[in-house]
RNA sequence: GGUCCGUUGGUCAAGGGGUUAAGACACCGCCCUUUCACGGCGGUAACGCGGGUUCGAAUCCCGCACGGAUCACCA
């Protein structure tokens, strides 16, 4: 049988880090198996609709490459697959249900409802609802009907016995009928609960796993009545551990967490976050932790899926992100790194690729740029501590000699490039029988004005050129000969 | 409160009766070095608690504790 999943957000104008895990593993679960992925865009909460969200879904898609092989906007042979479109045909399906005795028509108010909870005690809110409806003959059903009388349909739940189901991550989970309340299918505006909803999309559009977080854990066994009840075959079960911003409080936007777009906003590969998301909850059967999707679809195991909960790192995703732009060809990388770098350095002639060369292997995230290279353009005020370094065996008399010495040297030097730089002067350095760092530690500061910079003072010599190299040096003699 | 689920270093995690309890991030140290990095080497650091079963338990069983989820005419 071939593996269906699907992938079912709300349109809430971002993409929530879990719920992009989420797609990622039913993605990965159909893939693995040479499976069909499907997007269903579940879009029934009016009062949540955002303006142009459902284009963020379909972005992202493209963007992490989880490409799917139905929905929207590309069509398929179970649609609609947009949820609103598909409202006019659950009542038939609860009818069916009633007709069955599976289910039953209720005229309980609101009112009646909440007293239940009051009269319920216990000050939980948990209140079964008491089936007073369910006791409602055929005759008085059909009056209150013919009278226009608001009605929900509630699904009917056996009386004792148990419920088993069994999910691929948590084992078998069973749990007393008696715990069930009798759950509303069909709501009196007509529309169809979610539960209801998902139930029947999912039987039509034949998926196979249903994959989702575990706070589904608790209605599985409604749901997995409601598929007997129709006589349906339930899905396999996979459900996955929440995504955690501490040990206490799940990611959540409204708390300041980051959504993916902010991810990719603030300098995150797009490859890095979905590598960096596979290994929250799942890991492979080796050790090997950097992988593109090609290489996850091959290796995901269902059986690598974890039951607690993982605490996203934003540190790892770095130091992972950082992996992947120094393992990146050259070019590409650049193609990221050039707009970020023409914007900082603009009105200079610097060698923004040579830049790029140097940022590429000490970068963590792209928005790092500007901040790095920002000495390139100008000179930063700076105090003459930093050419005191211990390591360098460096203070400020030796500094001032140093670049006393490297002036004239570099003045008069015809050929400017790294080697020629490189060349003339370690062979100063012989000359004055000093340290390599007595000499580099205060150009490179002079060059930089700061305590650390991407490249050396040879690099940084060659990038800024001759003429500002000495402008550079000759201000950090005025500043040491204070 | 009922029900369900979970618990290995700060974090991600492997391990499912016998291990010096992997590996990665972070942190610290050393080496390399022309800065910062990279790289190399090393270090600190964990089986929630209590019972049981067993020659032997992180692993199996039972309690407990703690944490989470859920209990809507929301999705």
């Amino acid at each position: 049988m071939e593996i269906r999943t699907r992938f079912a957000p709300s349109p809430t104008g971002y993409m929530h880090i879990g719920n992009l895990r989420t797609a990622l593993y039913e993605y990965l679960i159909a893939k693995s198996q040479g499976g069909k992925f499907i997007l269903r865009i579940e879009d029934t909460d009016q009062g949540r609709l955002v303006e142009g969200a459902t284009e963020i879904i379909y972005n992202t898609m493209k963007m992490t490459g989880l490409h799917h092989d139905e929905g929207p906007d590309i069509g398929g042979a179970y649609g609609p697959y947009v949820q609103s479109e598909r409202m006019g045909m659950y009542m038939e399906y609860a009818k069916e249900l009633v007709e069955k005795g599976e289910a039953y028509y209720c005229f309980c108010t609101k009112e009646r409802l909440e007293s239940l909870k009051e009269s319920n005690g216990d000050g939980a809110a948990f209140a079964k609802y008491d089936r007073h409806c369910y006791h409602l003959s055929k005759e008085e059903v059909q009056a209150k009907l013919d009278a226009g009388e608001d009605f929900v349909i509630r699904q009917k739940m056996p009386d004792e016995g148990t419920t088993t189901f069994s999910d691929v991550v948590y084992g078998d989970i069973t749990v007393e009928n008696k715990e069930l309340d009798d759950q509303i299918l069909m709501k009196a505006d007509g529309f169809p609960t979610y539960n209801f909803a998902n139930v029947v999309d999912d039987h039509l559009m034949e998926i196979t796993h249903v994959v989702r977080g575990s706070e589904y854990l608790s209605s599985t066994p409604k749901y997995n009545l409601l598929y007997q009840a129709f006589g349906w075959d339930a899905p396999v079960y996979v459900h996955l551990p929440a995504v955690m911003r501490d040990a206490h409080n799940k990611l959540s936007k409204r708390h300041g967490d980051k959504s993916f777009e902010d991810l990719v906003r603030e300098g995150y590969l797009v490859e890095a976050i979905v590598n960096y998301i596979a290994l929250l909850g799942w890991s492979p059967s080796d050790n090997t932790e950097i992988f593109t999707l090609k290489e996850l679809e091959e290796k995901f195991d269902i059986a690598g899926l974890s039951k607690s909960p993982s605490i996203f790192d934003i540190k790892k995703l770095t130091w992972m992100n950082g992996e992947y732009m120094k393992a990146m060809e050259f070019e590409k990388f650049y193609a990221l790194a050039e707009s970020k770098l023409k914007e900082a350095l603009a009105e200079t002639q610097l060698d923004l690729r040579k830049i790029a060369a140097l940022l590429k292997k000490r970068l963590e995230t792209l928005n790092d740029i500007p901040h790095l290279v920002e000495f390139f353009k100008e000179l930063p005020e700076y105090g003459t501590k930093l050419y005191t370094h211990k390591k360098m065996k460096t203070d400020d008399a030796i500094a001032l000699s140093s670049l006393q010495a490297a002036i004239p040297v570099l003045e008069e030097m015809t050929e400017w490039n790294e080697t020629a730089i490189h060349d003339r002067l370690i062979a100063l350095v012989g000359e004055l029988g000093i340290k390599n760092g007595q000499l580099l530690w205060p150009v490179r500061t002079a060059l930089s004005g700061e305590p650390t910079s991407p490249g050396g003072a040879i690099e940084l010599a060659d990038i800024l050129g001759k003429e500002e190299s000495i402008r550079r040096l000759k201000k950090g003699v005025e500043l040491l000969s204070n």
